[in-house]
DNA sequence: TCCATAGTTCGACAACGATCGAACCATAGA
DNA sequence: TCTATGGTTCGATCGTTGTCGAACTATGGA
């Protein structure tokens, strides 16, 4: 089973994640993400050129917020939810909880 | 009671106390501010210079992640746990539970 | 009134990060 | 073997952000 390398549960830093997390495109790719479980590349890009959310791909990849598993030449991307708890226990729950609220609150404001 | 204004708690927006907090200098005053509860500018400046101090502080208030009250010529700070919890319910927890785990590696590991 | 203290503002510079086109690579199917 | 698909890599550009000295402001005390 081919993928990306992921770094290591221990080797995730705090800020690097953060980081990751601080970026609207990147938020949004996590967000789908939350909700679909596993997804292509494709499935997250909407109408940007590719080599853009490439990049952004690589930075949650290398944070350790998403794995990729490459089956053919589909790359399928989940987010490493089980790691981050173990590594910063609430903070990706705090991240999507909110998320759930905000789309809570756009459907219901429109 | 003069004082920076900080903005309302429904104006928060995740991306912007993500990227305020996804920086080492001011995760570290965030750090040191929960330990102290209260403090001035001076007693979180280390040795830096004042205009780097005083940016990051700006940008931790702008983000709505501390307060500042203003009290003759000192600046007393403080985090504002509360709205932070209200609007983004863990994240300043997890944040700073990872900060003390953090702590705790760093004093058994010498 | 003069000075020290505490912090902000301004301006310049450097470093970083996002964006995106173009070229490239690997796999699957015809 | 040829081509389409799904992504990556490279390189350039550009806006944003961090850094820091210098000047400035405001308060309090001598």
């Amino acid at each position: 089973m081919p993928c990306h390398d992921s770094p290591d549960l221990e080797k995730l830093d705090l800020i690097t994640v953060l980081r990751a997390l601080a970026d609207p495109i990147r938020l949004d790719i996590v967000q789908r993400l939350y909700g679909l479980g596993e997804a292509n590349c494709a499935a997250l890009i909407g109408s940007r050129p590719k080599s853009s959310m490439s990049h952004h791909f690589q930075v949650l990849r290398e944070s350790g917020i998403l794995h990729t598993r490459i089956e053919g030449v589909q790359h399928h991307n989940s987010l490493r939810l089980q790691e981050l708890e173990a590594r910063f226990p609430g903070l990706m729950a705090s991240i999507l909880g909110n998320i759930e609220a905000g789309q809570l609150r756009r459907q219901t404001s429109s």
